[in-house]
Parts: structure tokens; C-alpha cells; sequence
DNA sequence: AATAAAACCATAATTTCCCATAAATAACCA
DNA sequence: TGGTTATTTATGGGAAATTATGGTTTTATT
């Protein structure tokens, strides 16, 4: 059965100060890592991977156990397929920047229609499930299935073909680079994949 | 018996500040060396190398006895058919990069992609393994067997025939160089494998 | 009342955790 | 220095907790 919030480890007996944040190892997860596919059922309902969870609640500031923990799925771009779900400390520094804006700015509009318009503030049910409405579904074209990718400080949700389909995609780009180039190389700069 | 973390051994009776990370020899070891073969077991399960252990403690800036050593296996390069496995502080510094780039930018997109969408981060249990999820081991091949290979800051994982088979090209490429060429020149860029 | 949404209950498959042991190392000591 | 004892490693197996996922039953909504 799912692990309700409130059961205790042996890890979460030692003291609050000691064990605040702390994931399956010692420290708070804070970065997204991983990939993997869900189902989803009729009503909507899809699971998040597990150690998408403990990021989300690590970085809901108002989050503690017992509690559901909150995020926010925007999908205001409307040239990508796909949902990018946000942890609510992302957001609110994205809110912190669009605040920042000149009032009725362009860009200003643009984001606030991006991040506050069309997005949807939810949270994960006991069981570790997310509601996605029809809606949401229908914008990435998502139906029995839900690819979920890491991504830094957000994960995105796609319709796995779509995303397969993205990824071939960057493996060419790859491809396309000398034989023995190591990908490494682009971390600092190298202009190789300028643009 | 595997080494209980809270068990305490006689050195580990001495002040913290003195017993603090130190290896066999005293200091504390941050480089990845050697290699060594091991078994995998039906779930994944694999021990790693007790030498590399030491690495990944030192270099997981949260890690303190008893609490389980972090790190994160990354598998993004498809050309490369092992597991790159990197500590704490080797990610975190990949991490700083990435997020130095131009949002947006296709180098970006391409290192997320491989370092935090295929990428896994796990801990070594209290019995000094480490379990590879079946999408893992079947990137890099890996059945019953796996090998590991230092590789300064990192080290790899590989399906030990394939990293035969690769190093037999390593040394065959040894053999075109001339003979009494000392490979100890390249350490001071000396031009003979340039490219 | 008709639907949609949320809460609740249930279960198989996975993943962790815990205990156990032989082999390899390292520490100790006469 | 060689033998002895104590640790640490590398692995195996089973129990227990967690995940992912499917139904029902309430509770809101309109």
C-alpha cells in the first residue's frame, strides 16, 4: 500500500533539526533527476515517480509531513508539447522576476499569461498521485500514458512519443558532433554548438 | 560482516577531527583508482568497490558517519555504453555550468537532458551497495557481472566484456605509437595524439 | 439530480531494510 | 616473523515498507 505521510522510519526518529529535508540519503533532494513512464487512468489521475516527490516536498516551503505537497504545472508555451511542472520555490522566484517588470510591459504580459493564466496550482494526493484535467491532457496529447523528465528544477510531462520522438531529435544533434567529442566540452562554452 | 556505519572500530575511537575522512593511508582520498569486477545480483544489487567508497564520502559535502554516501549515475551519452558515476561535488560543479547557459540554448537542452534526465541519483546502502535499476543496467548491458573503472573524478560502470573489448583498442593504439614513445610525454602535451 | 472531483480502500510488484556468512584484510602479539 | 584474532568486504536471502495503479464510495458543483 501506498506509505501514508504519516509512518515513521527509523531515519525520521532522530531528531527534527538532525532529519529536516532529508531524502532516502542524508541531504534534501533539490534538483529533479531521472525519467520514467506512468499510466494514467480515466479520471486523470497519474503517479509521480517517487523521488520526483521528495524533491517537491523539499521544496515546498510550507510543506510537512502529513501534509499534500503543492506544485504548479504551466503550459502557457504554446510551441511545446509538453507540461512543465513547477515546485513552488521555483515559481515564486519566477513570480519574483515577473513582479520586477515594468507594469504593462510586453514581456510582462507574456508571463503573466504564461505563468499565471495558463497554469494550474495543484497538489499530490496521498497516494502520490496528481490530477491532470482533461485540459492539461489534451494540450500535450496526453492520454493512457505519461512520460515524466527531469528537468534541473522542474520535470516536464509528455506523451511518450512525443518525447521519443524530441529525443531522437537531440541524439542526432549529437551524432552530428565529431566522433570523440565529449559532450563535457559544452559546459564550458565551447561554441561548437553555437546558437 | 559488512561494517555496520554505526559500528565503532578502534580508529574510529580517535577525535573526529583527527579520524575525519581519512583513508588507509591517512589522508583522505578524493581520487577514483582501480578497477575491480563484481556481481549483480537478480535485483540489481551490486557492491561497490571499498576503495571508491572512501571517494564518495569525501566528496559528499553532507556526509557523515552513519548517514549513507550519495552520488549520481549518469547514463545521457548514448555512444557510450557504460554508467559514468560522479560524487556529490562532481555533480554539483556540473550542475553550476548548466545552469550558467543561456536558457534555452541547445547545449542546454542537450545537458539537461543528460544529466538530469538520464541520470540517477541513488545512495550506497549500509552494506556498501549500490542498486542499478534494470533501465540501467540494460543501457550499459550489464547482467550478472559489472566492472568497474576509475577514472579520476568519476568512475564507470561497464558490462565487463564490453570494456574488454574497448580496452583492447585502448592498446592497440598503444601499439601504433612508437616503441620506446613514453606515454608519460602526454602528460606535457606532446602533440603525438593530437586530435 | 447529474456530473465531476475528491477521499477512501485494496493489491500486486518493487524496492528497501535487516540479518547472515564466507572470504579477504588488517591489527595484534608472542 | 608467523600465527592468531578482529575487521571489513562481498554476497545471499527473506521480511517489511513503498510504489504504482485500479475500484468504490462520498462529497461538491451546477
Amino acid at each position: 500500500m501506498m506509505g501514508r505521510w504519516r509512518r515513521i522510519g527509523r531515519w525520521q526518529q532522530l531528531s527534527p533539526l538532525f532529519r529536516f529535508g532529508q531524502a532516502k540519503g542524508g541531504q534534501v533532494a533539490r534538483r529533479f533527476r531521472g525519467e520514467s513512464l506512468h499510466k494514467v487512468d480515466a479520471k486523470g489521475r497519474v503517479s509521480i515517480p517517487a523521488q520526483f516527490r521528495r524533491v517537491i516536498e523539499s521544496c515546498d516551503p510550507n510543506w510537512t509531513e502529513g501534509l499534500p505537497p503543492e506544485l504548479v504545472i504551466v503550459y502557457g508555451d504554446g510551441r511545446k508539447k509538453y507540461l512543465e511542472c513547477y515546485t513552488i520555490e521555483a515559481v515564486e522566484e519566477v513570480d519574483r522576476k515577473i513582479d520586477a517588470l515594468q507594469r504593462g510591459s510586453k514581456a510582462r504580459t507574456m508571463l503573466h499569461n504564461m505563468f499565471h493564466a495558463k497554469s494550474h496550482a495543484t497538489v499530490i494526493d496521498e497516494t502520490g498521485r496528481l490530477v491532470l484535467p482533461a485540459r492539461l491532457r489534451d494540450k500535450a496529447g496526453i492520454t493512457g500514458e505519461a512520460y515524466f523528465v527531469a528537468a534541473g528544477d522542474t520535470f516536464q510531462i509528455w506523451q511518450p512519443e512525443a518525447y521519443e520522438a524530441d529525443m531522437a531529435k537531440i541524439d542526432s544533434a549529437l551524432e552530428d558532433l565529431p566522433e570523440d567529442f565529449d559532450p563535457l566540452l559544452l559546459l564550458d562554452g565551447d561554441g561548437i554548438l553555437s546558437q
